[in-house]
DNA sequence: TTCAACCTATGACATTTGTCATTGTTTACG
DNA sequence: CGTAAACAATGACAAATGTCATAGGTTGAA
């Protein structure tokens, strides 16, 4: 159809009214992307997301009363296929792992003013961008194996923060439909193994059961 | 980033060496779509497409050896996101309703050539098509409810064959991560009559469990 | 070496899920 | 009117699923 002539509706959510005025000018000046809304904490985001419905949502972290985090997990929870991008000040570790665990699709600094657009035609285009000194970061904080790739691998791992390569197996296998017989039989172990894989797995994604897990994957890796 | 220049890769099976060089000539002329590989019969599809990971893959489906239906099948178990057009000479009953069971983004008729290049068009913006011919079939497989609207009703009816109206709500709520007694409270019914209509959902779809159910769902609505 | 992960495994248990037989109501069609 | 299909429900049952406690083996880092 048309997707080349319609803008990218960005909501601008940041507690400092200088840097929200930067931003503004310059994403606007961006000939595919426009600024449909600006807040200035958690509060008014959710409130001015659930109102404009935004292609992307770029949140600050810290911000008084209500922090980008509780925000994002508010209106996720309403928009799954929100697109969050956290822009912050500093890499903090923390941080990094709680909001790609929520699902969110990027986390850039705010130093990089130049990536900022960019990242953002990446995000529509289904893509998740975690800013350089993020990456360095993830890289660090989860001793990624040995000397494999870094690239997707180490968004794989920072999706799924904090999830084994063991677990993470199971997990595509659930979202290809198997039951814990099958991934059993697949991956040389005990029934009753996959079953504890299982319910680390849920627990640690803070889900009910294999079919919201299978929902989860492909609204999040997918989708 | 740079979509409008890069073309559509497309991959063409057909056992006919005639059909595959006409196909290839009527849609390399177009300007945003270009052949990236022929093949001959499923086994080659399944190579070539590991191989190439092409944006289209364009496939009759009689073919010696190796069916295109048996090898969207393998193809869609390595590729979730694989689409897949199938093209043939007749529109016949089983074969419709099998490749759209698979997953399968297109169903045309070879005689309406004209209409292949939009609707691989329509596919790479995430729609589905089904040609003139193949709609009717399916109109008439499934007597359509009433007089309700055609369109994306009988897409919706063809891809979820005999499915009703309260099983398709109870399909969608699973899809969401609800189990029995959510969807019960939410639909007003009782918890057995749930699990009474996923059990038939199942029985319709051939799916083991609710889970396959949301895998189902996600790679054959959403993609 | 000691420690912390990770992986594997078992047994017990409660819950959820799926199947089946059966029954009744309502609605649409001939 | 009779019939068929969709819808709702119940009870009973088998199977799958998820949780928990516990425990042994491996490996890499301090």
């Amino acid at each position: 159809m048309d997707e080349s002539k319609v803008k990218t509706r960005t909501l601008i959510v940041d507690d400092d009214p200088f840097v929200r005025a930067s931003l503004a000018t310059i994403l606007g000046a961006e000939a595919d992307i426009e600024v449909c809304g600006e807040g200035g904490n958690g509060r008014e985001a959710a409130a001015l997301y659930g109102e404009l419905v935004p292609d992307i949502l770029l949140m600050d972290i810290q911000m008084p009363e209500c922090s980008g985090l509780e925000a994002a997990e508010g209106i996720l929870r309403q928009h799954v296929r929100a697109r969050i991008v956290f822009l912050t000040t500093f890499s903090d570790d923390e941080y990094i792992v709680a909001a790609l665990r929520l699902g969110a699709r990027g986390y850039l600094i705010k130093q990089e003013v130049a990536n900022i657009a960019p990242a953002i035609r990446a995000v529509m285009a289904g893509q998740m961008v975690l800013g350089g000194e993020v990456l360095e970061k993830v890289d660090t904080l989860m001793q990624a194996g040995s000397g494999g790739a870094a690239g997707r691998e180490a968004l794989r791992a920072a999706q799924f923060a904090g999830l084994t390569d063991r677990e993470f197996e199971i997990i595509e296998l659930i979202a290809q439909g198997l039951d814990n017989k099958e991934i059993a039989a697949q991956e040389f172990m005990g029934e009753g193994t996959v079953r504890n894989h299982v319910s680390t797995i849920l627990q640690k994604l803070q889900l009910k059961n294999r079919t919201q897990l299978a929902v989860y994957y492909y609204r999040t890796l997918k989708g």
